[in-house]
RNA sequence: GGAGGGUUGGCUGAGCGGUCGAAAGCGGCGGUCUUGAAAACCGUUGUGGGUUUGCGCCCACCGGGGGUUCGAAUCCCUCACCCUCCGCCA
């Protein structure tokens, strides 16, 4: 959610940037926005001139009463007065609706530094690295893992459906080494390790952004939770409605959990083998960062998943997302992109964004000096997540790059968690 | 699944339809005292919005929503969440 204040005292510098981010309907939600604000404002004024009225009016008569003395006059000159302050209250919880509705379809602003773009084409690789040699004749995985019985899609059809692939024997050990091999990293740069619910409450989904923008993507169940579609809306949504020490700050959390997208829509090339999934398991970060430190957290958060890549020996690229292709909630973006020497394509394994306090305003996550019983006055903090890394994607670039005839090569930094190979 | 209890400010916890934005305690902040600190004592201390150069004034908020009333933390309806007990269960 934008501010408020801000939409108000420099529309213009809103609209440049909600143009920037090329979402449909967007600026004519702002537009609605300024005039339903004109409109609710004005009605404010009056309105609360008539309740004031109303009040006095009202701590009159209960005084009147007190001494003993006939109000029935005074009762009966105020019962217009309430029915015009009744009539006008539900005009205006009508409009501040209709505003909520209107801020909700208002996505951040990008911040200064991020490249102005029109698609996914826009987006500025900003860094590459190569790490081992791949065979020139790397098979796409599906091919390899199907081969040593790591991969069935069918099994997974037969239990859910399409896109629920099962992983087994080696495949399945190593996600498991990768899973505590991330997060030993992670509590190591001092992140919190944390367990938390698969499933979100609708008003966890509106908090984090998932709704009402996303809400086709994840999967609902008859009780009305959803599936969480990433660990950010269960660890993100922990302080909903806190104020944080402000001394404390960042606070940093690391979850894996599996995550479940519907995916609709997906296709072709793009769905083979773990190219695509509609449940898979994802070490994810999360911070609440102070607002003057939000960006260097940024920056902190993706140099540690580009160290995981390195550590693993996989060739990636950072991409800046431009303005374009940066989801709805986010101020600034990167992207890191594994190479898939099989399927000579880059596969995006991570995503790193900082949300400003766009998110955080949402949730009602502030922090003061002292902590809730301390002084000062409360702020808002600035919310980031990123994965630390997205399993089948890197478990893809890891069977096409380290494949052997005798199973597969083990990284040195893997060789604690699942030995030291070949794998099978 | 069944039965009961609860939701009030940063926390604990009072609250008769009017003088309640809300007692008291804790915590926070400022001060007195002290070489310093603690203790003690005094004062002060919710959030959001509007208005004013400023002192200030006004409005809303006692889990969410709706209703009754001149007037609601207090009465009614409804929803959500939490707790206890019973049943079932990894």
């Amino acid at each position: 959610m934008l501010d408020p204040t801000l939409i108000r005292e420099d529309p213009e510098a809103v609209r440049r940037g909600l143009r920037a981010k090329r979402i449909d309907g967007a600026e004519a939600a702002l537009d609605a926005w300024l005039l339903a604000d004109e409109e609710y404002r004005l009605l404010r004024a009056d309105l609360e001139a008539k309740q004031a009225h109303r009040n006095r009016e009202s701590k009159r008569i209960g005084e009147a009463k007190r001494a003993g003395e006939d109000a029935s006059d005074a009762i009966r000159a105020m019962g217009e007065l309430a029915a015009e302050v009744k009539r006008l209250e539900e005009r205006e919880r009508a409009l501040a609706d209709r505003l909520e509705r209107l801020q909700l379809d208002l996505p951040n602003l990008p911040h200064e530094s991020v490249p102005e773009g029109e698609s996914e084409h826009d987006n500025v690789v900003v860094k590459e690295w190569s790490g081992a040699a791949a065979p020139p004749d790397a098979a796409p995985h599906w091919t390899t893992m199907g081969d040593w019985g790591w991969l069935d899609a069918e099994a997974g059809a037969r239990v859910a459906g399409a896109g629920f692939p099962v992983l087994r024997g080696g495949a399945a050990r190593l996600v498991r080494g990768l899973e505590r091999y991330f997060l030993d990293v992670l509590q190591e740069a001092g992140y919190l390790e944390v367990r938390v619910p698969y499933l979100a409450n609708e008003a966890s989904a509106v908090a984090t952004g998932q709704l009402p923008d996303k809400e086709g993507q994840m999967y609902r169940v008859d009780d009305g939770f959803y599936l969480i579609p990433t660990s950010e809306v269960a660890v993100t949504n922990l302080h909903r409605d806190a104020i944080l020490d402000a001394d404390a700050l960042p606070l940093r959390y690391a979850a894996s959990t599996p995550c479940f997208r519907r995916e609709a829509g997906s296709y072709g090339k793009d769905v083979r083998g773990l190219n695509r999934v509609h449940q898979f398991d994802k070490v994810e970060m999360v911070a609440f960062a102070a607002a003057d430190a939000s960006y260097a957290q940024l920056e902190a958060m993706t140099e540690l998943s580009e160290g995981l890549l390195e550590a693993l020996g996989l060739s990636y690229r950072r991409l800046s997302m431009c303005t374009a292709d940066m989801g709805f909630t986010q101020a600034k973006k990167y992207d890191l992109e594994v190479w898939s020497p099989g399927q000579e394509r880059w596969l995006e394994v991570s995503s790193v964004s900082n949300l400003t306090d766009f998110q955080a305003r949402r949730l009602q996550v502030r922090a003061r000096a002292g902590g809730a019983q301390g002084s000062g006055k409360p702020a808002l903090v600035h919310t980031l997540n990123g994965s630390a890394l997205a399993m089948p994607r890197t478990v893809a670039a890891l069977v096409e790059t380290y494949a052997g005839p005798d199973g597969l090569r083990v990284p040195d930094a893997l060789v604690p968690y699942v030995g030291a190979g070949p794998l099978r």
